[in-house]
DNA sequence: TCAGTTTTGAGGTACGCACCTCAAAAAATG
DNA sequence: CATTTTTTGAGGTGCGTACCTCAAAACTGA
């Protein structure tokens, strides 16, 4: 086969683009990559062909020869609770595979909780050093203003973990977290003896856009279809585990005939102690969100009765992906991409893995 | 930097392994793909060297120089259940965005329950067509047989769905089943009125692992922790909806006061259709396997009122992973390829997606 | 030590693409 | 029309690897 060979019944390549567009390689390759110099009706022409051909530009090679290096950063609030701390491990387990596919990720806290560090490093990020940011964080004006920012000076922003509708963030890779709360509804009606008892549900904060929306379809499906379970307002924690187990001890002395609690957020390392401190976890039932070690433990001995959960390795990945497909252009994978709302009972806890 | 510049601070290549091995690029090359001709004592000091720099080949050049197209392929029980369809939708789906990965991949549907057939397609496999396959069938002496012969002749095998551990197949890509039949039982027991009744478990064939290891699990918890729940022998549908809509009626004949299902198998179809029409469905608890549009309809209806399910999507792109992984002898990631067991209720099913 | 064999090195081509330069061709301008 | 400006083509180099050839060097055995 000669120099430019036909290469029948393969993908086609720039080379069968510029011949079926009957114009030259350099050509092609200024309309592929946007370069100038080129005119309308050629660009028009070029686009024909690839269309025609279904020419899809092999990104391996593509970065191989560009020497690209992709430059992701994840921003987590600054809190000692095991969701995030999974969610590090998971970005330090993933980054030594990645820099194998030329990616490099690395993350930062941020004080929880406050939109206004936040934004502020935000808007020092670099367009030079960095492709593109995954946010945990709260949506406030504040934060929204500079991820609009950013993303004007040509990063790719996704929201983690706890969406930011209201800013132009490029995607959110979590999961529904209206639907999480219906469904730990949905668990505690059936749990609770004869269907009714007084339950506490347990919040980070109100600027926590995930909390907001658990609580709000818990309490759907609790008026929907349990009418003999009493609600109490929100307890805020702060996704604090120390400040949690100082807080409960009042609110048990105010309620002691409590009899079911919605832990929504983070912190469970307080809760679990508090309800082994007071030998309430026989006589409580509790649903509680993220698998964790603490969590799995509390699970398999009855502490917690179910837990809602998103797979925090999935949330990573799923992550990475979008965000190599957005400053690649490409379309994504939504089914792949989904995050699920786990639930767990003692019976189908995944296996420990082993952290890295 | 000239023609062989030092790379600082980037990964290390096969130049740099040469350099430091003090062999040339051809040596190298020699020992890293295999080729005879080296003395072992320079090999030795090429792994050296690779293990001195962490060396990894790029696997992205490394299939563009060798022009490389992986060929899988999945065999498939033919049935017309839903479960076996959606994971032919999936594989559908996937192959387009494969192809631009240089993977091929296609399906053939083999009689059901059938070991012979599918030992026979097997022997009959090519290993220049074909670098892979991935088995969704029963474990009998002649699979096993097949499977062993088929991995001497360098093909890679993956189980999929059902294991096939007597056999030396790389891998299993699947659910724990044992597993998934426990928490069936503990939804089960927590589902029926009073902790108690009758309770009847559908299965496919004694000939299908997976069933199998459900009845298995489900008869464990059961046992140990609901004493008031009857299970009868399981009933043998073989993944066929008509026919379990014909045997249903005889059961229910035979024991009028059943009033929970264990639907383990596939061919909810049939079973759906035999609770509508004699109105069982509201009178019986249902435990169902898979997450289908039907199932989906039957569980937000409330005809079903939980579902243990595997993902279909993941089970076909773990396989491919696995599967590539395993013909470029490169390592898995367990954490990712681990299928989760999906517990569905009402509130927590995923948007149903567009079939492609 | 010499011929024979094995091992090694040097070099090239290719994969599909990005990016560069220079000159030629075409179009726009006055 | 000639001149300037814009557009296009031809060609090269490199990304990291595979795979090939040929000759030089290093070992082997007798």
């Amino acid at each position: 086969m000669g120099k430019h060979g036909r290469n029948i019944g393969l993908k086609p390549t720039v080379n069968d683009v510029a011949r079926v567009a009957g114009v030259s390689l350099a050509t092609v390759d200024r309309v592929l990559n946007g370069r100038p110099g080129v005119r309308n009706v050629t660009i028009e022409r070029v686009y024909d062909a690839i269309q025609e051909l279904g020419y899809v530009r092999d990104t391996a090679a593509a970065n191989l020869a560009r020497g690209r290096v992709y430059n992701f950063q994840f921003l987590l609030p600054q809190s000692n609770n095991e969701f995030v701390t999974s969610l590090e491990h998971q970005i330090m387990g993933i980054s030594k595979v990645l820099a194998l596919e030329r990616t490099k990720i690395s993350y930062e806290k941020i004080p929880a909780f406050n939109p206004q560090a936040l934004a502020s490093i935000l808007s020092r990020m670099d367009p030079e050093n960095v492709d593109g940011v995954a946010i945990f964080g709260p949506e406030t004006a504040a934060v929204k203003e500079a991820i609009d920012q950013i993303k004007k000076r040509g990063m790719s922003v996704i929201a983690l973990v706890s969406d930011l509708p209201s800013s132009e963030r490029d995607y959110f890779v979590g999961i529904d977290n209206l639907a999480a709360g219906r469904t730990a509804a949905q668990l505690m009606g059936h749990f609770l003896p004869n269907g009714q008892g007084k339950v506490l549900v347990i919040t980070g904060s109100m600027l926590a856009r995930d909390h907001l929306e658990r609580r709000q379809g818990f309490d759907q499906v609790i008026n929907e279809s349990f009418g003999g379970v009493d609600v109490l307002s929100s307890l805020e924690g702060r996704d604090d585990p120390d400040l949690l187990e100082k807080l409960l001890p009042g609110v048990f002395a105010k309620h002691p005939d409590i009899t079911g609690i919605y832990s929504s957020a983070a912190g469970n390392a307080g809760l679990i102690n508090f309800l082994r401190k007071t030998s309430l976890d026989d006589k409580v039932m509790v649903v509680a969100h993220e698998l964790t070690a603490l969590s799995r433990e509390a699970l398999e001995h009855g502490s917690f009765n179910a837990i809602i959960s998103q797979d925090t390795g999935h949330l990573v990945r799923s992550t990475i992906r979008v965000l190599r497909a957005n400053v690649d252009n490409l379309p994504i994978n939504l089914s792949q991409e989904r995050i699920r709302i786990d639930v767990y009972l003692r019976e189908n806890m995944p296996p420990l893995d082993e952290k890295i």
